[in-house]
DNA sequence: AATGAATGAGGATTCATTCAT
DNA sequence: GATGAATGAATCCTCATTCAT
């Protein structure tokens, strides 16, 4: 018997060192060597468990996603009224895992990726249409009408906040970030009044 | 004989191809032949004339900034009261000329080399600052103390709905963007009330 | 409890699919991994067997002039007189087990093998020798000291055939092949007269 | 001005060089690199006039074909009887130019290639047809309905004699191979009457 | 002013081979 | 007996950049 269940630790290991070079390098313009090296094990045995380069972002990418799908719905575990469970998905989008350095970083490059990869595009209208929806089935009741309107607001809010928490030098403040958008929110509600 | 006064053409058209090329490609992924042969010159001209490839971007970054700044300029040329010297600022950002699917995707790709360029940074930072202040001046007179907050959310709005039309397949709609930044600019001064 | 006695069996599996494989690739850009992918095992099993790629490709090459060898001593069992045994010869270079597509394609390869490979030219010797052999033992009580020359004809003209079915897309005809042989032979003789 | 006109000197270089590593290495397991050193240029050159190896291997045969061509144009230049241009045609093949190690070498080799590389299969075809309709034109006269099938053994027996040259270590003997074939054809001619 | 010629450096990818289990 | 794990070495190809003319 060899040594057996390595593949889902390496992965494992590939797709975090993935990240980490993104963030570092601020782009992708990251070698399969310098990633593998990272993650430490040979540059052939990312092309061993992933294939071709793009494989590994869409991982990566991937990874990113499942994470933050996974802080909204642990979010929204608790919350009933419309206004929480918008506060929930919010708060899940500038929450620790999802709004540091380095994963950051790595959400602009994936835009970018989307601009030119059909699979990077695909995974990234799949995380936006989840935003919209879950926006939008509580915005409805509180602003009827102006819900769609409002839900593309509060996303490109989002999405706003996240690029230039890519240029910040240090780790963001999340916080303030998700701060801004209730406010946003709350202006939206107090307006339909 | 020399042709005289090319300098100034060559560049131009250089930086043209750039943009164009960055619009096409969907990303800095552009080698200097493709410019140049989009440019109808010879790479080595276009290193005759750069020096190095990130000037040529710089050079094509910079071109944007111009065209946005001036785009300002005459919006507030008319322009006397708060609330309309805002609007005025915020509609020049979704223009024709700036908001359209070549240059917006320039922009996308700006942000990111702004990640590891220097001196892409220091651009991208005056266009930041001059809309900050921008905003402010005009946001100050109606909300007060509320002004940097609302000016940093108008800001990452505008970004993120840049960042939004950059994915999008068709030349951005220009008017439904600007519409939104103003209902939220119109909500905060509501909510002042 | 370990298997015993696999060792035969995995080798001929192996060597079956290495002269697959050539005859699907058409070359003997064969990985090992193909091959033993084909057979069903691992590569790594493939290196125990065999020790290393070349020794793969020698044992294929082993096997096919085996079972030429086979047909021949098959031919020439019930043939006396001196045509006949030709005419067995001849036929059994284009009989069922050797003139089918991925044979003919991996002699073909064997052929390039040759010239580099000097295991792989030894064993091609051999055969060339021994079909030479073969061809003058009867050649010489039909044409005395034309015999050389007519052998040599004969060898190259069977080469030539195979050749030739290699480039052919479906399985080639055996039957016309070695008529087209029979009839120079036959032209030999009666120019002989 | 630049330095003008390097390109076809450069190229013819390289198919040169081509054929000589080909012929060196017995195989098409040469690399870019390779060729690109004995032609006294960088591998990067290479590529640039040739955009990929498949082409340089292309050219390569093209040539080859060319001057096998040419041969038979110039030997059939002074024939008119049928017999005297068989002889001609036959000549060619293994006069000088075409027949001498490396030549020979690279000629099995594209056989080889013939069988995965679709332009090497058609080039080889448009040789093979070419072989095939000049023997016809002047077979006919001589052989009547029998003339096809005196082509193809004809053709298949060149083919023979040049498998068996490359696999000769000195330069192969032209003169006697063209005997061969030219007594080949004499007793079928002869069979005839 | 402009360009064809040329290359060094670097990166993705492949693969035979080894090894521990 | 058999294999998953792992890698070093190679190879194709690209590209920014330089230079002579």
């Amino acid at each position: 018997m060899p040594k057996l269940g390595m593949e889902p630790i390496r992965r494992a290991a590939l797709v975090k060192a993935t990240i980490d070079e993104i963030g570092r390098a601020g782009s992708l313009d990251v070698t399969v060597s310098q990633i593998a090296r990272r993650a430490g094990v040979s540059s052939a045995l990312a092309h061993h468990y992933f294939g071709a380069k793009e494989q590994i972002f869409l991982a990566a990418m991937r990874h990113i996603l499942t994470g933050y799908a996974a802080a909204v719905r642990a979010g929204l575990a608790g919350a009933r009224a419309p206004r929480a469970r918008l506060e929930a998905v919010i708060r899940a989008s500038f929450q620790g895992g999802q709004f540091q350095g380095d994963v950051v970083s790595a959400w602009l490059n994936f835009y970018v990726a989307a601009q030119h990869s059909s699979p990077a595009r695909r995974l990234l209208t799949v995380y936006q249409k989840r935003l919209r929806s879950n926006l939008l089935h509580d915005l409805r009741p509180l602003l009827g009408v102006r819900a769609d309107e409002a839900a593309e607001t509060l996303a490109a809010l989002i999405d706003g906040l996240y690029i230039r928490a890519a240029l910040g030098r240090d780790d963001p403040d999340g916080a303030a970030s998700a701060r801004r958008v209730l406010a946003a929110l709350d202006n939206m509600i107090g307006a339909g009044a």
